[in-house]
DNA sequence: CTTATTGTATTACTTTACTAATACAATAAT
DNA sequence: ATTATTGTATTAGTAAAGTAATACAATAAG
């Protein structure tokens, strides 16, 4: 049965987006929108990569990239897992923080060298409706 | 006399962000908030290359993509200057709101990849005080 | 025990980003 | 006209990022 993620799923070679970029984030929207649960298992780095047309080991950064973060967790011969509980809901409230700050200053900053200032940045921001 | 950006002014060498990056930035920051207004006449770049102990070429190529947005007029042997009302005022509403939301999207994927969800991201930036 | 399936590790190739060295061109002052 | 000052262009070197080819290791199933 082919997996729920890959519906409609390719990956945009020509958009300056890494491919291993794209698919980590895929995944981690879904982990964060709540498409997948923790014990969910993912697709395998080797179907991804006859799926999506990348190479294994594209497949295999974006996935080490996560288990890093401890959104994931791979077991040999088995497959590969979300695990939503212990790293994510522990990340500490500070740290989280931390780095939306880092982020948004990031923004920030870009947006301004586009002769933008925050408080217009803030506005376009806030206009938006919490999904 | 001594440009008042270069007070305290000192490129962070290992930061993982690019000098010409920081330079430009800083620079559109100015532009941003108003300590640069139209007209106001830049550091040369030789300047900036000793100030900030970066190659010429490195200043130039920070120039240069202000120069590119329409924010600044470099003309040769006489200094860069600001360049504010034509370009940026008139950058269109809609592009910029273009620029913002691609900016926004961009901040959200990497943000969810920390297991943060639009919502959290939301009320985060909304606590903050319109400057 | 053997085999198929899966994630992991090693290595190398290719491209891109960043910085640097150097030379060139235009303007203004003298 | 000459010279000093300034931005611009060309070229090259270096490091990092991204991708790929291939081999390895662990688990489960038969």
């Amino acid at each position: 049965m082919i997996h729920p993620l890959l519906k409609d799923w390719k990956i945009e070679f020509h958009s300056g987006i890494p491919a291993y970029r794209q698919i980590a984030n895929r995944l981690a929207a879904a982990m964060a929108d709540g498409t997948l649960k923790h014990g969910d298992r993912l697709p395998t780095i080797r179907e991804l990569h006859e799926r999506l047309g990348v190479n294994p080991n594209t497949v295999a950064k974006a996935y080490r990239e996560l288990t890093h973060k401890g959104l994931l967790d791979g077991q040999r011969g088995f497959g590969s897992f979300v695990k939503l509980d212990d790293a994510v809901s522990a990340l500490p409230a500070t740290k989280k923080k931390a780095k939306l700050k880092e982020l948004y200053q990031r923004m920030l900053a870009e947006a301004r060298s586009h002769g933008l200032n925050e408080a217009q940045i803030l506005t376009f921001i806030k206009q938006r409706k919490t999904v």
